[in-house]
DNA sequence: TCAAAGTGGAACACTGATGTTCCGTTTCGG
DNA sequence: CCGAAACGGAACATCAGTGTTCCACTTTGA
C-alpha cells in the first residue's frame, strides 16, 4: 500500500507550503481571518485551498503540525541537556524567539494552549529538574511558573519586536537577563 | 437639556450591568462569542441586549470603558506616590490581579492593546522613573520592558490562578517575588 | 508534443450571526 | 392600584463565511 507522504512533491509541495505560511501569518494578525484572505495572503485561489484543506479545522491542524515541529526543532538545536542548566536556559531564548508568528497563535489561542503541554512541557519540566538539583532555580517557584516566566516573557520579547523599533540582539539580551534573574535562586 | 447619565437607575442600571458583566466573562472565554450567548449568560433576551447596545461595537466600547474604570481603580487602590518604588509595584500586583477577566480580554486582543496605553501607562512610567532615581530598577532594562514584564507575568499569574489549583495567596506571592527580581538593580 | 496534473474563477446552497420590528406579558413606581 | 417602563420572544431581511461543483485555462514532465 501507499504510504501517507508527510513530505509531498514539486508544485503540491510549494501550494501546501505557502498556504500554511500564510495561514500562520493571517492567523497571528487576526485569529477570526477568512480563509478567502489566507488564500489571497498565500497568492492562491479559494478553491484550491479547499483542495488541500478540505476544511478549516484541516488546516489548523496543519498549522498544529507545523508548530509541534518547529517547537521540537527549537529544543533539538539549543541542546538542553548539554552544560549547566541555566547555559542550557540562555540558548533556548533565541531558538524559541525564532518561532516568530508561531508565538501569537500559541499566545491568543488560536492553537489549543496543550500544544506548548504536549511538545515543550516535557523536555523543559526536565531541564527546570536539573536546575534544581544544581541549585541555580529559586525553590520558591513552582515549576509550572518557572516554565510560565519562560512563555510569558517570551511573549513579551516577541511583542517588543514587532511593535517598537528596538533591535533583536537587545531584545534577546533583555529576555535572557530577565528570565535568568527571575528564576535563579537568590 | 437632559444629561447623558452615566449612572443609570434602577433596573436599567442592574439590566445594562448584568450584560456588561456577562459579556466580560463571555469574551474572556471566547474572543468570537455570539451576542446570543452574551444575552444567555446574562439571563437576558437578545431584544433586551441590543435594546441597551444596539451594535456589537456599542457593547464593546462599554467593556472598554469598564476596563478603563477598574485600571484607574486599581491605581487608586495601591497608592503609587507612595513610599519607594519597590513598595508601590508590590502594592499593585493584588490589586492588578483583582481585574481578573479583564486580564484575559487585554491580553488577547479582545480589546484594542492602547487601552493599557491610555489608561495604565502614564502612572507606570512615573512609578518606573522614580524606581531609576532611587537607584533600584536595573538599568539594563527598557522602561518599556519593565512594564511589559509587570504585565506578562501578571498574566502568567492570571492564567495559574484559573487553571491549576493555585492558592491565590501562592500566586501573588510568587508574582510580586518575580517581578521583583526580574527588574530590581541587581 | 501532448496528456495529466494543477490551478483559478464563477456559481450555488447552506449556515450562523446580526440588526430590526412588532406585540403580548411582566414589573415597578407614583 | 394602574399606567408607564421594561422585558422576552417570534419573525424577518441581510450579510459574510463556508463548503461544493463545474469548467476552462496553464504548467509540467514523460
Amino acid at each position: 500500500m501507499t504510504e501517507v507522504q508527510d513530505v509531498e512533491k514539486g508544485a503540491r509541495a510549494r501550494t501546501r507550503r505557502a498556504i500554511v505560511d500564510a495561514a500562520v501569518r493571517e492567523l497571528a494578525r487576526d485569529a477570526s481571518v477568512s480563509l478567502g484572505q489566507i488564500a489571497d495572503a498565500a497568492s492562491v485561489g479559494r478553491t484550491t485551498l479547499h483542495r488541500y484543506f478540505p476544511e478549516r479545522s484541516d488546516l489548523l491542524e496543519a498549522v498544529r503540525a507545523e508548530t509541534t515541529a518547529r517547537l521540537d526543532e527549537a529544543h533539538a538545536r539549543a541542546r538542553l541537556d548539554e552544560g549547566t542548566a541555566r547555559e542550557a536556559l540562555r540558548r533556548l531564548c533565541p531558538e524559541y524567539l525564532l518561532l516568530g508568528d508561531l508565538l501569537t497563535l500559541l499566545f491568543t489561542g488560536v492553537l489549543p494552549e496543550s500544544v506548548i503541554d504536549e511538545a515543550a512541557d516535557d523536555p523543559l519540566l526536565a531541564l527546570v529538574a536539573r536546575g534544581r538539583e544544581d541549585g541555580s532555580i529559586d525553590p520558591a517557584l513552582d515549576d509550572a511558573w518557572v516554565i510560565g516566566t519562560l512563555w510569558a516573557q517570551l511573549y513579551l520579547a516577541w511583542a517588543t519586536l514587532c511593535e517598537a523599533g528596538t533591535a533583536r540582539h537587545d531584545v534577546v539580551q533583555m529576555l535572557m537577563r530577565t528570565v535568568d534573574k527571575a528564576v535563579a535562586a537568590p
